[in-house]
RNA sequence: GUAGUCAUAGCUCAGUUGGUUAGAGCAUCGGUUUGUGGUACCGAGGGUCGUGGGUUCGAGCCCCAUUGAUUACCCCA
């Protein structure tokens, strides 16, 4: 028999691990609704017609393709086909890439049921035939809240909202919310006389962080664009607060820049709604986000306190539903990365020390009429939310409080021979190490979880 | 797709210029203690050294291939 072992790039969440990744999705989950968002969730496979196309042509690469089920090679001649035109003929189903795609897919199959703006939030796995490497993986979850059919900024300024609730919630401190335009990049580029290569650049501004200023003037080198037209896109890259003073900076920069106008006011815009010195927002020129689908705001969350990548990023498109013939539904949408959100609360710690107790209590009984005896009792503290198990098993106490003691659990109630008889129990606390001999109806008088 | 590193017990790893019977800690199970854990002591089980070839009197160690894991690049989250 050979070893058991689990596909590249996926993982195993243990329940202490799980715990602590519920304790994330749920209070993103519950700062979502507070929104007014609604809970959506989707197939795990599409139609490769769906999502085929959606993600340029290396994500066609990465994307999971499933074979037809049956006989499927049964009616087709292999020796008529190369085998990339082979695929259409064998796979008509993939696993899904990203949770944007089957939104846009869902809203246009129910646009006469929806009722826009439309709010959702989604968390569910994702895969993606990628290499894998730290921190990257080819089953891995996203959290994306978006709200289509409107144009309003307001919606850009409740993500805001929403990261500064999230976090605090989290116990995230250290942070900063990069805000960007995707215009004001447009505009940059323009100014920079190499609007031709505007997606190559965007991608290269985004790794400044990671390459540094030498690297990102070395790749634009490389690319063909000059000197001079270098330095007018790196006088824009600056990192400032978001505030008014920093809106009219930059628009000094731009002359009658038709898009940088829009970009901007739309900035002013949020500003205005989020108060002229939101907290840990900042304006950051060189972000620029890889998607192509973003045509307004952008954003982006880095931890300050750890070296890291970001941890959420989102931003507006204007046409998302275009894609499957939908056209004029505005949409705008963030996403955290829980997988970098667990690692970051991890390393500083910031995990509560309840998220790992699964059990308040433990019955250990003696013998076989110490079980009947628990089961009752057991109800009735399950009944007051009290997290209450009873070992299975009449085995020897030191192997029922060697399981609580691994288990973390609080108090155990030992039942032999003597406490049946007077309906008592021994109530021990396992983290001290006290113990009493008690009525059985005043358990609940005694635990304080 | 490109490049590197690694592979020895369930887990984390030692293993000397190639030399007899392959080591530790943790974990598991049993006992010291038949009604008291987390901390002490004693003991037990558990390994074709990833796989296949080669060199050698002799290979966990050297060489080749292969598989898997992992890291960086590309791209992306």
């Amino acid at each position: 028999m050979s070893k058991p072992s689990i596909p590249k790039g996926t993982r195993d969440f243990s329940p202490n691990i799980m715990a602590k990744r519920k304790f994330i999705l749920s209070t993103i989950e519950n700062v979502y609704q507070t929104f007014g968002f609604m809970p959506l969730e989707t197939p795990a496979m599409e139609n490769l017609t769906t999502l085929t196309g959606k993600y340029g042509n290396e994500g066609d690469q990465l994307l999971f393709k499933i074979l037809n089920s049956g006989d499927f090679l049964n009616d087709i001649d292999l020796s008529q086909y190369d085998s990339k035109k082979l695929t259409p003929y064998i796979s008509e189903k993939g696993l899904r890439y990203d949770l944007t795609v089957p939104l846009a897919r869902f809203v246009v199959m129910n646009q006469h049921l929806i009722n826009f703006p439309f709010k959702r939030y989604q968390m569910q796995p994702v895969w993606r035939a990628d290499r894998p490497q730290k921190n990257r993986y080819r089953e891995f979850w996203q959290c994306d809240a978006d709200v289509l059919g409107t144009s309003s900024l307001l919606c850009e300024a409740d993500f805001i909202a929403i990261y500064h609730q999230v976090f605090s919630k989290l116990q995230i401190n250290e942070y900063e919310i990069r805000i960007n335009h995707r215009k004001l990049l447009e505009a940059t580029i323009e100014k920079a006389n190499a609007s031709q290569y505007f997606k190559e650049i965007t991608v290269i501004i985004d790794k400044l962080d990671k390459i540094g200023p030498d690297g990102v003037r070395n790749e634009l080198s490389q690319l063909g664009i000059f000197d001079t037209d270098i330095n007018t896109i790196f006088s824009l890259l600056n990192k400032k607060v978001f505030n008014q003073q920093t809106i009219q900076d930059i628009e000094k920069s731009f002359q009658n820049s038709e898009l940088a106008n829009q970009a901007l006011a739309d900035l002013n815009n949020i500003l205005s709604l989020v108060g002229d010195k939101p907290q840990n927002v900042f304006f950051d020129g060189s972000l620029a986000r890889g998607l192509d689908y973003y045509t307004g705001c952008i954003f982006e969350v880095v931890p300050t306190s750890i070296k890291m990548g970001s941890i959420s990023g989102g931003g507006r498109y204007d046409n998302l539903t275009g894609m499957f013939g939908l056209n004029g539904i505005s949409g705008v949408g963030i996403s955290f990365g829980i997988d970098r959100l667990y690692d970051l609360m991890e390393e500083l710690q910031l995990f509560p020390e309840q998220q790992t107790h699964f059990t308040d209590l433990l019955f250990c009984p003696l013998d076989e009429a110490g079980i009947s005896y628990c089961m009752p009792l057991a109800n009735d503290l399950r009944k007051q939310g009290i997290k209450t198990e009873i070992y299975p098993q009449a085995s020897k106490i030191k192997k029922q409080l060697d399981y609580a003691n691994q288990k973390q659990i609080k108090w155990a109630a030992i039942v032999g021979e003597n406490e049946l008889k007077n309906n008592q129990i021994m109530l021990k606390n396992l983290l001290v190490g006290e113990q009493a001999l008690i009525n059985k109806m005043d358990i609940l008088n005694f635990i304080n979880i």
